[in-house]
DNA sequence: GGCGATCATGTTGACGTCAACATCGACGTG
DNA sequence: CACGTCGATGTTGACGTCAACATGATCGCC
């Protein structure tokens, strides 16, 4: 509209300064109407709040968190490829944080080298947050030197048991050792496990909790397969399954995974559920149409991000550090991939 | 623990004033350090660099933004159920940010409702972002009045002409076309096509060029059948169009709703490719591991993320509104769902 | 009717950083 | 040796907000 075309656009909105000349007041009044104190006449407010139409007023968070040394936001350190269940997780963390009036701060680790984690949390320092969740596989974490800002609130989403942080994660156990009850209950004699990558936590505690619960059934423990997580290695490791007769059920560690491991049974032609059954753990929302749709573990993503939220801001908010690790139930979805052995 | 319990936790850590105590400089030598000017004596810099060790000095980038009228920080928009395809886009988004030394700020919509979308609008005013990208459908910004910021740069990611903000997206209609052609040049006499909910306009736009090809080419145009993008509207679907003989070729907006397609088909004892040819759109990273493995269009959504930092990087920092909308060129994966017809 | 309580509003300064300007010493040149 | 230059370093103030304190008006009560 005017003529004003400064070169350099610096947003510099209108302050607090300049909707209080317009409403004929102090800057601190502004201040009180912008943060809904009691103590200002409704006339005074009222023309305050015109102002602030007018001059297109917006609160400088900058100078806020200045002046509160706080920041009201989280950063959330993610791995460049987010799985599956960290993009769920994150979902799940952006909304509960927004909810309790925090931003959230991505924080990507670029590659999963030492220097890339490092860097990350270097950053870290430099960006504006109260507290960070680690969203990241800790194993990743040992390898660098977790050199995180003293003082920082953190909460790790994983289920390691060895960082001095507050840990949410899903019962990775409880889950497993409902999918094995599941196979066993069927009648069968006993059940095979696609593991994943021995370097991430999660899938050790579902390798632990899935032999233990064999053991303590007293059923035969088969050799582990080692996958890692993505579809191709189900495929691989199915391909080797098939030739085998005896495997009659199957446990694998994840969804994606037991996609690929079915596709290399459809292969060679075996039947699921009636040559093998297969069960899963994530219940994505595609797996209930895969073929056949598939028995898993259902995690709760939702429940993770928001309890670890919570955990977060109460860390921040009160110095709490509650350093009992969070573990998050799960449930047994059973669909058709899954059936009593055949009878031989 | 100790006895100095302050009761609000203010998370003041050393400032440049503490580092310029100890390396006995003044405040603007540190900084001057801390921004990598040239003109400290090398003496004096380590001496600095030292003293920033000592006392764990980290910026305080609210400080910097208050003085510098910049954030380097920008916001995107996401509808809380994140897509597939926004999950990656986002990803990519947070990659390219951070790699231009960019912070990213989440701004989740929470509901569906205009409420909703304006909130986030409003909570934008309040956020630390030099920029915003919009994640979200365009139709949502209908219904909400979009009331950004003056002055605040936007990319829109979307197939939608309607803004006068700068566009960016995977290229809709050359994509649905690739896939036509494809099953077109197989010999198919026509192609169905199961679309996506027609409030997307990338559904939209497939939905388009699908029908231009056909028609393009003299063939008959199918009715449209319509879904909601989710695996179940692909089942529901594929159960109708099993009871159809004529039916021998479909061209599926996207690789969620293919996969509950296969299922019904597979479910009515129809086999694909022989009796029925299916192309999906995006290939995700499970489509290759289908039953059986899907030809597919492939979206770049690290290209479409990084075109449109770019884009909004060079809005902030230049003013530059490039109104031509960006379409990042897609590529068609061959793989099994595909073959001729059937001989009748 | 005098005095303290209550309430609306104003004034001041500090949060941490950095551009702009000021200062000071060293060095080169005619 | 006087003067200008250049490079290193210091000093000042402003960015926008808000807590703490200051002011001044109104009201109730003995």
């Amino acid at each position: 509209m005017t003529a004003e075309d400064t070169p350099v656009r610096r947003r510099r909105g209108s302050s607090m300064a300049d909707v209080a000349r317009v409403a004929g007041v102090s800057g601190q009044t502004v201040s009180r109407v912008a943060n809904g104190r009691a103590n200002v006449d409704a006339a005074t407010r009222d023309r305050v709040l015109a102002a602030m139409r007018e001059v297109g007023y917006r609160p400088n968070s900058a100078a806020r968190a200045l002046r509160n040394g706080q920041f009201r936001s989280i950063g959330v350190i993610v791995f460049e490829l987010s799985s599956f269940g960290n993009t769920r997780t994150l979902d799940a963390i952006a909304t509960a944080a927004t909810t309790s009036g925090y931003a959230v701060n991505l924080l990507p680790v670029l590659d999963a080298t030492q220097g890339a984690v490092s860097t990350a949390f270097t950053r870290l320092g430099e960006q504006a947050v109260d507290g960070v969740i680690i969203l990241i596989e800790a194993h990743q974490l040992d390898e660098a030197e977790v050199m995180l800002p003293e003082g920082l609130p953190v909460v790790v989403v994983d289920s390691s048991a060895h960082y001095d942080y507050p840990i949410v994660d899903t019962d990775q156990a409880q889950g497993a050792r409902l999918a094995t009850e599941h196979l066993l209950d069927l009648g069968h004699a006993t059940v095979w496990h696609l593991g994943g990558p021995p370097s991430s936590f999660a899938a050790a505690r579902r390798l632990r909790s899935w032999q233990q619960t064999l053991t303590e059934r007293g059923c035969p423990v088969p050799p582990v397969l080692v996958g890692d997580w993505s579809p191709r290695s189900g495929y691989e490791t199915g391909l080797e399954l098939a030739a085998d007769p005896e495997v009659t059920a199957v446990f694998v560690a994840n969804d994606h995974m037991a996609l690929g491991l079915l596709r290399a049974l459809h292969e060679k032609g075996r039947s699921i559920p009636g040559d093998l059954s297969v069960v899963g753990f994530d219940d994505t929302a595609e797996s209930a149409h895969f073929w056949p749709p598939l028995t898993t573990v259902r995690q709760s993503f939702a429940e993770v991000g928001r309890r670890s939220v919570d955990a977060l801001i109460r860390e921040i908010q009160a110095g709490e550090h509650h350093h009992d690790p969070v573990a998050v139930p799960t449930e047994l979805v059973v669909r058709n991939s899954t059936a009593p052995p055949r009878k031989k």
